[in-house]
DNA sequence: AACGTGACAGCAAGCGCTTTCTACGTGTCC
DNA sequence: GGACACGTAGAAAGCGCTTGCTGTCACGTT
């Protein structure tokens, strides 16, 4: 039925052996046997057997890419520009390899389940971007999970996401913290003294960073923050529509909206609009990723540009052990304002 | 060193054989059984070897799903929806499956190759969205490779692909003709006589079938198209930014601007606007796709509602075996014609 | 002329699992 | 009480590949 290593061995004249050996190309082979054997290979069109070749081996080919929400462009660059420096077929790297990204929907069960389906598959690598979901047993769970990866030789690189140490991970952060300082600071220095900040959901590491940055930029000009100024929502622009209708019932008087990311920002922006408000001349928006579509918006969105191809590009050499990982296992990379027309002094 | 079944069988004092039916669950165990060894994997947190179970069972639980373009959300979405009916971990069905998505980077190489990865791996089921390139000679071995796959029991489900006919694949296409069509006539209705048209790269089935509508909606009210209007390009918005330059170099009087697919359609608004042209008074956009984004550009985009949640479940259903292939294992599906702001009629 | 030395090729032992077939109780029925 | 079925567990034969080790030549060396 199905064509064997053995049926290309018969019809080379060789051993499988051999064939195995040409196919790897480990070991030295007669270039006449090489010949024959391709030849063969050629004709009953043999395809390897992955999972046998796995079992024998020891090894896999397959590389895991980890991400929140496949539909996004934040993940989806990252991944984009990790797969290109895997290698996968046509890749820049050599060897063909299968990258695989996994959606996880931000669940982390589903996390822990594929990070399982990973190991069981004895995958050669691992990149898990975006933000850690904050829960303590979840984050335990994490750590041993990735703590046994590594243990088994499967290189570990998290991308835009928080160090967990001593799990043997090679982390590159985003500083989002300082990211969401200098955005807000931008604002303060128009003039801005009300600002409304809509988070993306609570327990993410990238939320609470990103707010941190915010409020740390807030207390350094001396403004005292409204608890009602803050809203939690998701990822999305839904989210960031009704958010900002609800700021704007609990307090109108806002001159300037800051969004978890652009996607918010751009639901702000509608929300806005239909309130009758304008843009920045009325009130100021906000957002954070720097997306393809951000610099579209009307007015174009004042945001924080975060290097996502660059980083991911560096997460896959890194897991392919083609790149040096950072001393220390960790490092931070920093966010870049971008100035553009959403953002204004406020109302006089 | 790794945990095997065999130390599982030891430890919980039954065979091999008891432990694998324990966890595949498809033989009778007693309960008391069963517990025991389940408390055994527990204890020696026995993670199952992929590869050797794929091995001896001859079929993996692997779902490949190709796309053209992970970082655009018009597939991202697409592969979100799918995989939420492959399954996966914590999705919709039962087993825990690998569902992995390859990006081919609209390369035809990398899309073959892909492939053969995925049937080296056995995959269960693959799943391809997007148009397919134009290419006698890439779309016979591209044929001859689903062939090779359907008949290996991989079960192959186009998504937004036309039908590769005789090749045993279940085709789910998207009626690009019709919604050119519909989008274009929509324009000429509003008065529109001279339309630029900007498309996607030439050799596409997407592209081709999209300039197909756009031509018979002209042709069905005698417009004779001026071979100037028409540019090609990319499906990204730069693209769209440029090609609209250049429209307005080659015909400044052109009233109206359909795009490819809504990026580029938001690039061409950038760079209408920057020519200080206003949309819809002076020239009228129309993009192709409906993507989140587009219904908070300014002016909202009138374009074509694809689809895309519910023809990506649906073709992982299909490709799962959980829903019945639509009758001669193709079937279309149409879009909606999406009127918003960026049309209105011709300035007087 | 005997012998070390490479360069290749083959043998065979697994890799860790699934699954068919067989074996062994019990409970049941006549 | 013996035959039979039923429910459950084990033995063992692979699945298709990789790789350590063992040959076997054809040379070059002394």
């Amino acid at each position: 039925m199905t064509v064997t290593l053995a049926d290309v061995a018969a019809r080379a004249q060789v051993s499988p052996a051999t064939v195995s050996r040409v196919l790897n190309g480990n070991y030295p082979v007669a270039a006449s046997t090489r010949e024959r054997v391709l030849k063969a290979v050629d004709e009953l069109d043999y395809v390897l057997n992955g999972p046998a070749s796995a079992l024998a081996a020891a090894t896999s080919d397959l590389v895991g890419i980890l991400v929140n929400d496949i539909a996004d462009p934040f993940f989806g660059i990252m991944a984009s520009a990790i797969q290109s420096e895997i290698g996968g077929p046509g890749g820049r790297a050599g060897g063909e390899r299968l990258a695989v990204v996994c959606n996880t929907g931000g669940s982390p069960e589903r996390e822990l389940t594929y990070l399982t389906l990973l190991q069981r598959q004895r995958a050669a690598a691992v990149v898990l971007t975006g933000g850690a979901v904050e829960d303590a047993q979840h984050k335990a769970a994490m750590d041993a999970k990735v703590r046994k990866l590594t243990d088994a030789g499967t290189r570990v690189v998290l991308c835009g996401r928080p160090q967990a140490p001593e799990t043997g991970a090679i982390a590159l952060t985003f500083d989002n913290r300082g990211g969401g300082q200098e955005l807000t600071e931008h604002l303060i220095r128009l003039g801005h003294r009300r600002l409304g900040y809509i988070a993306g959901p609570e327990e993410r590491t990238t939320t609470r960073h990103r707010l941190e940055g915010h409020r740390a930029a807030l207390a350094a000009h001396g403004i005292e923050e409204d608890p009602r100024w803050t809203v939690h929502g998701r990822y999305d622009r839904r989210s960031g529509y009704e958010a900002t209708l609800e700021l704007l019932r609990r307090d109108p008087t806002l001159t300037a909206v800051v969004a978890a990311n652009d996607s918010v920002a751009l639901g702000a922006c509608a929300a806005l609009r239909e309130s009758g408000l304008r843009i920045p001349e009325d009130v100021s928006v906000a957002g954070f990723d720097d997306l393809p579509f951000s610099v579209d918006a009307v007015p174009a969105l004042t945001t924080v540009r975060l290097p996502l191809t660059e980083a991911g590009a560096r997460a896959g050499r890194i897991a392919m052990g083609r790149e040096e990982p950072p001393p220390g296992g960790i490092t931070s990379v920093r966010g870049e304002l971008m100035v553009r027309g959403s953002t204004a002094g406020p109302r006089a």
